[in-house]
DNA sequence: GTCTATAAGTCGATAGAC
DNA sequence: GTCTATCGACTTATAGAC
């Protein structure tokens, strides 16, 4: 760790993580001449770590895509308590979070790097075979009830929702920033498709979490911080 | 007609044709010279006809808000006929189909112009009012069954797969253009959301009519096109 | 109304000193 | 590794001839 990637690499790390920052609040439009302020260095030295603003993109963009698979295809604890699916819920929204500027403003990055689209579609196709397969546990485990030929186009709308609340929000209503309360809702929304298709046994396990689940997704921002 | 705004007004009209079809298929990023070759006239020519690129977005976005309302609020022909439902819907397609440059790049539009987001929530909440009202009709034609608690939510989650399944669809497949196919699957998303809840009645009404009204929407962008 | 020509600004990227 | 200085490409916007 220490002698090619040492200092270097932390530098390169915290130049990683200011850009998502930006990016995460003012979209990929934000110029070269900012993330160098926000790192505290100038224009020039921030080239000669990434020696293209496009390279800082497709860096962030496959964390991001590691990161998700990761997310996707976690093991559930024990299949067979409801918290499980809980904290694999929880799971996705702290990603959606994390690098929410992905999900918000998939249209501008597709037209800046149209090359990552491959990759984008071949992690989603393998992260929505592995909610579906969690699905299809809650399914054996009882707590949800629904339809088998109905399985695939109940998560595509779950992923639907998952990703675009965030920006739905934002565009119909006054606040800047993300609340916890917000996330709450959110956390809500996606609690809702799943509402008639939950068992009696589902039901009883699954209401009481989303509280507790949307708080602790906003607490991992805390620590960092920008202002 | 003729006086101040007879061919004025004609070129005007063809220049905002023009532009929301290039908005439509690149977003808001695309400039003013490929604007104006478009248009078959100079840069020039078109600063004499909008002042501004913004002029012609915030031009466009009025008129998207305005058709909004008159879709949203459009009068059911007959509240006890499964049709007029499926027609409802397909005038809420339609509407998003031409102007899904606003849906699709909503948070560029907003960083672009943020003293549109005023307008935009407004028109937002009474449509979304006068969708509470078309299903809560529904519901007394025994066409749906859903809980009154539940409307809330559920609007809103039709509202976020309505709006962003293009989206989803866009960054989760190969194809560039929108296929009636496609469409008809758009369709079918937002028909899945009301699954659980229709009645035999509702089902049985409603569920051919999915593929006939997708194939609607798309006819109306035949005649004009470019290519 | 339409054109040419050009001003003025922004942004990404590079060269080279320290 | 970090800085200053500057280039070159692109985009918006304007002036003025026709």
């Amino acid at each position: 760790m220490a002698g090619t990637g040492g200092r270097a690499g932390a530098t390169r790390q915290r130049v990683l993580e200011a850009t998502l920052g930006l990016f995460n609040e003012r979209g990929f439009g934000v110029t070269v001449a900012e993330i160098a302020a926000a790192c505290g260095m100038r224009e020039g030295n921030l080239h000669y770590h990434f020696r293209k603003k496009e390279l800082l993109i497709a860096t962030l963009f496959e964390r991001f895509q590691e990161e998700e698979l990761a997310v996707a295809e976690a093991e559930l604890g024990d299949a067979a308590a409801a918290e499980s699916y809980a904290e694999y819920q929880l799971g996705w929204f702290a990603l959606m979070w994390r690098y929410r500027c992905f999900y918000r403003d998939a249209f501008n990055l597709q037209h800046r790097l149209p090359g990552l689209k491959g990759r984008f579609m071949e992690v989603q196709a393998r992260a929505s075979a592995a909610v579906a397969r969690v699905m299809a546990l809650a399914t054996e485990h009882g707590f949800l009830a629904i339809p088998a030929g109905r399985i695939r186009s109940f998560v595509t709308n779950v992923w639907i929702v998952s990703s675009y609340w965030m920006d739905y929000l934002r565009t119909s209503t006054a606040s800047a920033g993300l609340t916890e309360q917000q996330m709450q809702w959110g956390f809500g929304q996606v609690m809702a498709l799943f509402e008639p298709y939950l068992t009696p046994a589902g039901r009883a396990a699954f209401s009481p979490l989303a509280q507790r689940a949307a708080a602790l997704v906003m607490r991992e921002d805390e620590p960092g911080g920008r202002g």
